[in-house]
DNA sequence: CAATCTGTTTGCGTTGCAGCAAAGTCATTG
DNA sequence: CAATGACTTTGCTGCAACGCAAACAGATTG
């Protein structure tokens, strides 16, 4: 780890509060590793050996049942903690995360957690606090799944991806990673081909712009009204 | 709190390893308090004043979509917390905590929160479990909303809901608190009316025996493979 | 630059389940 | 103990969305 890089570590979220003399103890017992697109940071079911930081790209947390389907659980993107089971007593990971293109990871040993949860409450309270942001989203995701339709689930979730990784392009805000139809209906709970369909009629409509692996969202707020709309229908 | 109350607390999955002076410690600042049949424990949306540990009774812990509509994230069993917002850093409550039979419970100030959890690190520990374990809960639950048909899903709220609260009478297993179709389906997103009919077929096969706000299970084993059948169909 | 592979589109038939409506049953209460 | 209200059952209808199948791009590779 370089000075520089910890610098640059020093304004994450999960280090809001640490001294650099604190940030520099932390960082300087993790490793850093280069994961390649399409591996495996960490996997469901095994030893949870880890906790990691990503430091670029981003991660996608998947979760397989036990007749191999997969459900895309969340994205993590850089600055966010992830395979944090040791913080929750678990010692194995409930899901795997799998790099969506190549990332950097910063990986801490799983024993570590209490050392660093005694030496640095701010860590502890910033990680318990994202860690209720997720039980948050996960019981949003229970709530839309049960009341809301497909149409609706996909708008929101394009919406969230934007929103979390958006980059600014001259028709839009893209989705800033690989992203395909089978993704986007793993994380709503839906078929490939009912996104298909989706995408192309909002395509027609303007709203999104969208190729192989690729979504630009056009009309955020147009969109926002599908996904939000009071309107019965029409 | 009588001296009785705190050997019965003693025994609780939260307080786990807490010595008996520092449980002491723990109670003492605890109010009591009788929560009638369809009061509210808390309130979505409202402050988050306090935590919670259930003594007797069922919550049933409620989200409330803007246009009205009720999700049942869970059921709270004796012995659970619950109420833990400011475990997490949040000010607000997600969600409601409805008595589904009259309750008992305990009552701390959320400002006690980050005492506790420096004074009695065993009781931080055990809650940090629990949270872990409810986020991999409503994650399962995700995937189930996402994967599962619905009787499969009804399937596996009646086994959980047995399991949790199921009490032994002579025709099988009784869960054991007044719970409608209505509140089946609001657990499984479904409606009442599929959940009356799956209902009506599953006793007709013998597998359940159910009544007014009553579902008693003869055959767990037989709804278990109904619930997780490898089968295909039939 | 064919050949292959991976992801996408689209048409069509099917269906699980919601939505509506109405009747039936049990509990509560004045 | 009639009457009101809460919960449940059941029939019928409609449609959102799934599943299958086949064609259609863009990438990637030898």
């Amino acid at each position: 780890m370089s000075r520089l890089d910890r610098s640059l570590i020093s304004g994450l979220a999960p280090f809001q509060g640490l001294s650099a003399v604190d940030l520099d103890r932390m960082v300087g017992q993790a490793r850093s590793l280069r994961i390649a697109k399409g591996e495996a940071v960490f996997e469901q079911e095994g030893e949870a050996h880890s906790f990691f930081l990503l430091l670029d790209g981003h991660v996608r947390v998947v979760k397989t049942t036990p007749d191999g389907q997969q459900v895309i659980v969340r994205y993590i993107s850089p600055g966010e903690l992830m395979g944090i089971a040791h913080a929750l007593g678990r010692t194995t990971y409930p899901a795997s995360a799998i790099a969506a293109v190549d990332c950097v990871v910063l990986a801490w040993p799983g024993r570590l957690w209490p050392e660093f949860a005694a030496a640095f409450p701010d860590f502890g309270v910033n990680t318990y606090r994202t860690v209720g942001s997720r039980l948050q989203d996960a019981h949003t995701r229970v709530v839309e799944m049960s009341t809301e339709q497909v149409d609706r689930r996909v708008a929101h979730a394009l919406l969230k991806l934007v929103s979390q990784t958006g980059r600014r392009t001259d028709e839009g805000v893209l989705i800033d990673f690989p992203i395909s139809r089978q993704d986007i209906a793993e994380m709503t709970g839906t078929t490939l081909h009912t996104v298909s369909r989706l995408l192309t009629a909002w395509e027609e409509q303007g709203l999104v712009k969208s190729g192989r692996q690729k979504v630009t969202v056009t009309e955020p707020h147009q969109l926002l009204m599908l996904a939000e709309g009071r309107t019965s229908k029409t």
